[in-house]
DNA sequence: ATTGTTGTACTAATATCATAGAACATTAGA
DNA sequence: TCTAATGTTCTATGATATTAGTACAACAAT
């Protein structure tokens, strides 16, 4: 089984984080997991490919937005909400409090 | 004399800002001018060439990170602060505080 | 076993970005 | 007017990012 790569939470970079969430996709994403809690990849509802939501999806893990579990055939994904707020204290709630309004 | 676009207030697009943020330089650009209040380019302590940081004040101003107001030969660069405090309450100062301590 | 679900890997096309050298424009000041 | 200071624009380049098509593997359900 293939090994997914989590950056461990000294090593998260604010920069890293700010691009992995400077994306429309990504954004929503979070969002959906905030909201719901920990769900499966073909819960969300996005437009894309198959094959570019594995790309955004890695992009999140890689930055140290998400985790990733497997769970048989599913990779189950969870906000790393915990190590996010110890490094970047508010910035996850400003992010996620903007998408309850007019997100994009 | 050339016009300088600045997005409206609510024209200011989450991933927009994000994007800006999620440079190192601009990172700097920005703590820069939050720690020292509004300064002409050439006060910041980049490593980069002239017409780079043009590239980055421009991606700032396009954003709507930032106000750039043109005194003689001189740009002075000012933090949009009310207006993104206002579309993204709490963003910025989660941005800037991690600087703070450990910055990249 | 067969079939369908779920997601990754590989590959490729296209687009965007960061960087900087060179030339140019504008302004201030001597 | 001449010169220095300040930034922009133009252009190019190498690096990444985005997107998707195809194939494949792991698992579940029948």
């Amino acid at each position: 089984m293939k090994i997914l790569h989590h950056p461990h939470r000294e090593d998260i970079q604010l920069s890293s984080v700010l691009h992995a969430l400077s994306d429309p996709v990504r954004l929503q994403i979070i969002s959906d997991i905030a909201a719901g809690g920990e769900q499966p990849c073909n819960n969300f509802d996005v437009p894309i490919a198959k094959s570019t939501l594995t790309h955004h999806i890695r992009t999140l893990r890689e930055a140290g937005v998400i985790q990733v579990r497997v769970q048989g055939t599913q990779h189950i994904i969870a906000l790393r909400s915990e190590d996010l707020n110890t490094c970047f204290p508010g910035l996850l709630s400003a992010i996620l409090n903007v998408g309850k309004n007019t997100n994009k």
